[in-house]
DNA sequence: CATTGATCATGT
DNA sequence: ACATGATCAATG
């Protein structure tokens, strides 16, 4: 496959988002010259990935929105047959150390967040990945209340990062947005805040959007049934 | 059976 | 090393 250009409206991201609504993987697939694995086990974030190439992403694997010049944040989500998301979201690490003070207008949790292209995918374990298909697209930015109530999680939850609380924190924390493990293994490490102020080595760790967050979203904006 | 904690592959 | 793309697999 030719390289596409990146798009340079948020009109003809959408476009091409929606012009391949419907489409199995398979066949997205062999645009990129790629062959759909038999499962995800060892291949993740191969239908992210994909996407990416076919919508013409340009920042893959780079600390910057999907599509620099739009500034606009791509995110793939399995949704199970009757179009509820199956799996939480990843948006991006803690911040571990030299976060006191941090304001949620500056948090990465904002900034990833503030424009997203959400493009559910049928991820029912009973359909191979490659018979997989696209669903519509949705360019989403966060209403007012959205805002609100993730940053409520984010304070509280950064509160606890900073006050040394970090090692009380499970996934049950946060209504929205919750903090869990993000690592290569359960014996990852990084620096952070200890419950004394100290430097502790502790589990790297990733904010992710909860499955009833992004399932409210999408259902509000008519992307999946009520 | 939904959710939490653990894990996999790849690029910079 | 640490970011990107996420889903897997154990657990309650």
């Amino acid at each position: 496959m030719s390289p596409l250009p990146a798009p340079r409206t948020e009109g003809e991201l959408l476009r091409r988002a929606t012009d391949i609504a419907g489409c199995p993987l398979k066949e997205l697939a062999q645009r990129a010259a790629l062959t759909p694995p038999g499962d995800l086990r060892a291949a993740k974030g191969w239908a992210g990935t994909l996407i990416e190439a076919i919508l013409g992403a340009t920042a893959a694997s780079r600390s910057e929105p999907d599509f620099q010049l739009l500034g606009v944040e791509l995110k793939t989500i399995p949704v199970s047959r009757e179009g509820r998301p199956r799996e939480s979201t990843y948006v991006c690490s803690v911040p571990l150390m030299h976060a006191s003070g941090m304001a949620w207008e500056a948090s990465c949790v904002r900034r990833k967040l503030q424009r997203v292209l959400w493009i559910p995918i049928e991820g029912d374990a009973t359909i191979s990945v490659a018979e997989r298909k696209v669903g519509y697209p949705l360019l989403w930015s966060p209403a007012f209340e959205e805002e609100a109530a993730l940053r409520a999680d984010w304070e509280e939850l950064m509160d606890m990062v900073c006050l040394g609380q970090l090692e009380q924190i499970t996934a049950h924390h946060g209504t929205h947005l919750q903090i869990r493990p993000k690592a290569a293994n359960s014996r990852a490490r990084r620096w952070g805040i200890g419950e004394t102020g100290e430097r502790i080595s502790t589990l790297p760790r990733g904010f992710y959007l909860r499955a009833s967050f992004t399932g409210s979203l999408l259902r509000r904006h008519f992307v999946i049934p009520p």
